[in-house]
DNA sequence: GCCAAATTCGAACGCCCGTAAGACTTCCCC
DNA sequence: GGGGAAGTCTTACGGGCGTTCGAATTTGGC
């Protein structure tokens, strides 16, 4: 069997995730670490001895370390990505195709602050996107520069909705928006906690991102 | 003769930046290549090499790799502080103590901006500081995250300046802005020069402090 | 000009890393 | 049930890492 494909092929996506196969172990166990501890500090064997496989399996799997890193970013940035364009293509329908400022920010920011609520199965993809954005290799970060495709829905969206402003202007503060997202890294989820006194709640998510929204909307409104 | 003293006493600091004793030549060097290439990327014997001193000059004078990175971390970071501390006192000088919103912005956002003017001398030290702070050492997350003293001053100027927010509020709203700053790392940095064709100006580090002072006091206002 | 302390130097140690090679086992199809 | 592909396992290679050690050299006070 290859190790990429289902036999029967007819459901490979939904079953590639739970399914106890060597790879899946690898990518989720890998994740996990790259999340917690950063790229650079995690080894090989530290992966293959969590996913309680071969030390060879990497290699065999994905190829290389740095291989294995890219496929686990590409995968999550494609699921994140999904999910925004989704929000913002209702956003588009409900208001015939000139949604307010508030709903396309919802539309970028909503999405990686649900998988941040406490028992989100994607909560450590989130953590690890943030770090792979910014630790993660050449590879990654050519990509980031010069796959902006995705922003671009989100920049056009915000023009309409503040067309007085020049693209300029709308770049950089979708910039600034995205810098204080991405800034929610370790320190900050403690700080959560610290908030909720030791548990982060469903509801302190919610809070969050309606202080981000309140705050990036007045910021695309001066 | 003491590593870290000098004989006469008398100018220690002044002279510490440009004598080209060893010690400082690791330093610098040792700035330069975390800034660039990340602490774990950079080996002792790249600093060496880049600092055309021995090998066992690390050591020597830092006793480790983690103490050296910390040692600059902790010398920057005062001295970044000691900026935005002076600017926030100065604001306070000017309005009886009680500085409107964007003079206190302004007192924690310019002393950075400015570091990042394109030939100021600190400005490798500020893609150190913004690098070390998300990959450094267990260490220096430790202290970003304990001594929050300096934050707490700009924290309760901003509360005097908005008594009807709530201090979680304005604690967030800080966190925000400085996530827009710490977001100001190296993919936009290209971003910046692309904007000005390969040459980041003066002019357009003041049109980006201008840009972040805006969008952050309209979120403050909110 | 001498002595002791400070510094520099070359060399090496022990460790862990990513990766590869080759033998072995499991699985599926005919 | 035999054969070949797919996967797993053991083992080890080559190399870079941070750190250390002892000898050589430089420095500054007397």
């Amino acid at each position: 069997m290859s190790p990429s494909n289902d036999a029967t092929a007819s459901h490979e996506v939904e079953a590639a995730e739970t399914e106890a196969v060597t790879k899946n172990l690898v990518f989720v166990a890998a994740e996990r670490l790259f999340a917690l501890h950063g790229f650079q500090n995690v080894s090989v064997r530290d992966i293959t001895a969590a996913a309680g496989v071969n030390l060879a399996s990497v290699n065999y799997h994905f190829g290389s370390k740095d291989a294995l890193l890219f496929e686990i970013f590409k995968r999550r940035t494609a699921e994140l990505n999904r999910e925004r364009a989704k929000m913002l293509h209702e956003a588009n329908d409900r208001n015939a195709g000139a949604p307010p400022l508030r709903d396309i920010l919802a539309a970028l920011l909503t999405p990686p602050l649900r998988w941040l609520a406490p028992d989100h199965e994607r909560r450590i993809s989130l953590q690890f996107l943030i770090r792979a954005r910014s630790e993660g290799t050449d590879e990654i970060r050519q990509v980031l520069k010069t796959d902006v495709s995705h922003l671009r829905r989100f920049s056009d969206a915000l023009l309409r909705a503040r067309p007085d402003l020049s693209p300029e202007e709308v770049y950089w503060r979708l910039h600034f928006t995205l810098g204080m997202l991405h800034n929610n890294r370790f320190a900050e989820f403690d700080r959560l906690n610290v908030l909720s006194e030791g548990q982060t709640s469903e509801a302190d998510v919610v809070a969050l991102l309606d202080r981000m929204l309140s705050f990036a909307e007045a910021g695309f409104r001066a």
